[in-house]
DNA sequence: CTGAAAGCGCTTACAG
DNA sequence: CTGAAAGCGCTTACAG
């Protein structure tokens, strides 16, 4: 049985062979297997001789046929922009821990944040028959009522006015930031912004200048930058940002990595974060603390919002209802901010 | 046929409704598709025809339907220890598009570094008929041949001794580092390990050693902390290194993010990277160069590295062998070693 | 080139 | 409780 060609041989062992070893129907094991599962006890003498062989073949359902036949995968879909942005790879995470928990199985795609490919994205795990599906990606314009109709549907971080979803409280995070400034005295600002679909940024905006609105002072339109969330994005916008006339001292960006490039851009010009000029970053990702100088950042409960997000769709598969949650963000002030705060020590 | 309980109903078009409304056989419709699927025109006039009603009624076949008939899922599994973590994240993100561009589906699990999860994510790529396994979680002591034997596999960032695989040159990139800091005069040094079954740190490590040899320097095991890969692991082992008799006056992290946690480390002892105490990385991610001390890192062509186990992984599964390759690291010197290099500026 | 049949591995009414 | 049958959506020899 060992093939020739190095090609390897694949024997899983199917129900069938476990049927005809119990000396039981196919269907009987199947069954039997399906009690198991259920938590009940064996109904029988057969049936835990069943379960037996089961265990010593080493035998588990082939899911595809499962699905096929039964009409549900036990398993979910999760779409996301980007899986190397450690926000959505965390959210990813809880989602798939939540899903395994409840006993579901957890796709992710990528989407690359570009509507075409999220509609094959989208197509194809539908044809994989999930059961439901988690969008990390919505965008503020987009029609999504024909994809709920299709499946079950639950946003995550990016909310949706149509939709059940579990967000941050955005505006109140762009709120915390802008009046965390302009408390520190600063007059001149810069927003690092992702696409102008993402409500995130969108929300995270207006909360900002809701703040400073709140001060008496105003963010001009050319005063945001909308570039995008990652390090790069950062960087450019810093460099535009440091190349005007009259140059902001405070710098709100919307993802710690695009902040970061934001602190890249001030290095590079010979400026210090905190002392010249103000940085403020959004979800406070692991290593914001650790910085050399530790970035001010807006936390968002990611692993919260992402089980709230699973638990939502458990509850629409079962039949239930979901109501939207917004989770509340905290500002974490550091040193990027407020000098006076881990004071860096000079060598 | 709307749902009254507010349940989605989804109507996924089938191949039989393409084949009445053609007026034709299944069987014809599934040939014709195949037909235009390997790039061949109609070869009837009836096959537009099926293609253009398939085009319009937006349908797709069921993948798992037809690998459960065709016993090929043109699908492929990847394993990694954490998706969290930025390199294996952007290794996934290329295989996958490697894999599209292939025609190929990815799927990735996370196993967490653990063998039992492992072992069970394994088990559950292969009960998703996958036609092939890309395993970035191999640890050194493992037995693979099993698997080997059961699917085509192949490694990519940790190597095995048995199986083919695609790698950094991890050797060379801890010597590298070794000789960077050995020539800049240290003397007392310290390296932030991960986990003592992964190669990559096994093979950094040993380089490393290995340089500071051909300067005459040594590195003791108290000096190794085998920590992690993320930044908590990295500001343990800092706080740790710190708290000795003799602090080193170098450190070799095996991951940018755990550099980070070092880092951060030396600033809570009011110690500066760069002037202090030298700081190099492994990986350089995007946010290296941009930290307001830059981080001095080996960087390694993760997405090379990915393409070249798709490559492997597309070649066995048509048949072909594949040969294990090890890439190239360059070090990227930055301040965080030597501060004549991007000079941080005093405000 | 096309149709009809068989079957991938499973599950679910239907009888007994 | 259990067996036998039908069928999920597809593909692949087999005839014609």
């Amino acid at each position: 049985m060992t093939g020739a060609g190095g090609a390897p041989d694949g024997f899983p062992v199917t129900m069938r062979e476990i049927a005809s070893e119990a000396g039981v129907h196919p269907s009987t094991v199947s069954r039997a297997l399906r009690r198991a599962r259920s938590g009940l006890p064996p109904a029988s003498q057969r049936e835990s001789n069943i379960l037996q062989i089961t265990e010593r073949l080493g035998y588990t359902p082939d899911p595809t046929a499962s699905s096929l036949r039964g009409g549900q995968s036990r398993a979910i879909g999760v779409l996301v922009p980007r899986l190397t942005d450690t926000v959505l790879a965390t959210i990813y995470d809880s989602i798939e821990s939540a899903a395994h928990r409840a006993g579901y199985e957890a796709f992710v795609a990528n989407s690359n944040d570009d509507p075409d490919l999220q509609a094959r994205r989208l197509q194809l795990l539908l044809s994989r028959r999930v059961d439901g599906i988690i969008l990390g990606d919505a965008r503020r314009d987009q029609d999504l009522s024909a994809v709920a109709r299709t499946t079950h549907l639950v946003l995550v971080s990016r909310g949706h006015p149509d939709l059940p979803s579990a967000t941050c409280d955005d505006f109140r995070g762009g709120w915390l930031a802008g009046d965390h400034l302009a408390r520190l005295g600063h007059t001149t600002f810069a927003v690092v912004a992702g696409p102008p679909w993402a409500q995130t940024s969108f929300d995270r905006t207006t909360g900002f200048r809701a703040a400073l609105a709140e001060h008496g002072l105003r963010l001009r339109t050319e005063d945001v930058y909308e570039v995008g969330f990652d390090t790069e994005s950062g960087r450019t916008a810093g460099d535009r940002m440091l190349a005007r006339r009259t140059p902001p001292t405070a710098v709100f960006a919307m993802n710690d990595h695009s902040a970061i490039g934001v602190m890249g851009a001030l290095r590079a010009k010979g400026l210090r974060p905190g002392t010249d000029v103000a940085v403020v970053g959004f979800n406070d990702i692991p290593i914001a603390a650790e910085l050399p100088i530790p970035l001010t950042s807006v936390r968002s409960p990611l692993q919260r919002m992402a089980e709230e997000a699973a638990d939502m769709l458990l509850r629409l598969m079962s039949g239930g209802s979901a109501a939207s949650v917004k989770l509340e963000p905290t500002l974490n002030v550091r040193a990027s901010s407020d000098p006076t705060v881990d004071p860096v020590v000079d060598g």
